[in-house]
DNA sequence: CTTTTCCGGTCAATGGCGTTGTCATAAGGT
DNA sequence: ACCTTATGACAACGCCATTGACCGGAAAAG
């Protein structure tokens, strides 16, 4: 049923739910959001989010195609919370680290949402202006297009796999969350040096090093190997 | 349901199935790798998995409490398929490279499965014996322990967020999966360079290498600064 | 101000899903 | 050969996303 979308700029009758309240995509997806937040990701239900906004589950098929346009627009929902607290300074390894980390910690602060929406291309408005933004910096540093373009698909797609990776993490119940961690210090803290030698060496470093992301370290590698890199295009290249 | 499953070591009487086939929990977690594998995610459901079986769908529930805990089953499955192709070579960096392209591999060749598995930490025994191959390595290369963790740790995030993130590409629906792709065609490739310079300049080469997974290069990456910082350390402390 | 249009919320129904309570029967130990 | 019980089959429950028909009321036209 495409016809039943009607683009948003261009609609103009708004008519309250039978409880009350007045639909919007931007109403829609904040509550979707929000359902996410407080009850984890299976509280994401056309049904459930229906009644979260007082309105009937097949109301939300006026503002949106199917469930997977609604995660879309979910998704470019959260790469916008991300461009809102980042900054340029003009040094463009400082810029990159900045957007991966901001991009980070946004997915952070929804883990269920990131969890769905990390892997999805949307094309839309954020999005768009996000892949604009890094080109332009990788570009202006020096990085030849096709260098550019290789660059920015590695920093892209392991910022995103990064923060489904920890979201997922962050996302699981309590008790399987603490499990996992406590791992480390039952099993592999108290491998026996004779047989697993270099765990039982690392074990102390193991315990605290897993307790963090792995993120911010590969984030400054991939920096670093990309200014190699350009580093040496300059030089052949002045 | 706990009682209703028998731990499979312990069961006796096997029951010819209505069309003939006789259960397991090796035969089960065999065909829903098949239907996953010929059929796509959709593909396995109870329902369609005891069609295959040629049993009832309810049958599933004598050997596994919920698809949960088959999929867990699948999933551990796989961290054995994991580690058959990979071989030592005695250069860490190939080593370490090819580790992670069979893991890499590995879970794309069952990419449901992969979206469960590449979150968790279990502990057991293919795993640990990852974990020790993988420190062996970056100690016999001569990184400090302090350091062979945090790089251990990149290392094997970036691995498994990366599978994870390509198994979920290679995982959605196919409607989705294409939809996704087409967005760099159809929306990135024609935005103006008026109002987009960057990504108008470098359009073509996006559209090409957005079809491969970043992963590759992400890892040499990795593993250049690693190498990097390995001979400043080497440098410092001869 | 009245009339017409048609957007957009509601209702009811469809066909799918995982899961479970119950029953029947064949396999295995005795 | 008998009895136990493991195990497969059946039917039902309550979810789910999605859709077509309906219609009230707000906006637009006169």
């Amino acid at each position: 049923m495409n016809d039943r979308v009607v683009p948003e700029p261009e609609r103009r009758r708004r008519r309250p739910t039978k409880q009350g309240t007045v639909l919007s995509a931007e109403v829609i997806v904040s509550t979707a959001l929000r359902l996410l937040h407080q009850h984890g990701s299976e509280a994401l239900t056309v049904r459930r989010l229906g009644a979260a906004l007082g309105a009937d589950p097949s109301a939300i098929y006026r503002y949106f195609h199917s469930t997977d346009d609604l995660l879309l627009a979910i998704a470019d929902e959260l790469i916008g919370h991300a461009q809102r607290d980042w900054r340029a300074t003009g040094d463009w390894q400082s810029d990159l680290r900045g957007i991966g980390l901001c991009l980070h910690a946004a997915y952070q602060a929804h883990p269920q949402a990131a969890l769905l929406a990390a892997y999805r291309t949307t094309g839309r408005a954020n999005e768009t202006r996000a892949v604009e933004t890094i080109l332009g910096i990788l570009r202006g540093a020096g990085f030849p297009d096709q260098e550019a373009v290789a660059i920015y698909h590695a920093f892209v797609d392991q910022g995103l796999a990064f923060a489904a990776q920890d979201a997922a993490a962050a996302a699981l119940p309590d008790a399987a969350r603490a499990a996992d961690l406590d791992v480390w210090r039952r099993h592999y803290a108290r491998l026996s040096p004779e047989t697993h030698p270099h765990i039982a060496a690392t074990a102390r470093l193991l315990v605290t090093d897993m307790r963090r992301s792995g993120y911010p370290l590969a984030l400054d590698l991939l920096l670093a190997a990309a200014a190699d890199r350009l580093g040496r295009h300059l030089a052949a290249r002045p």
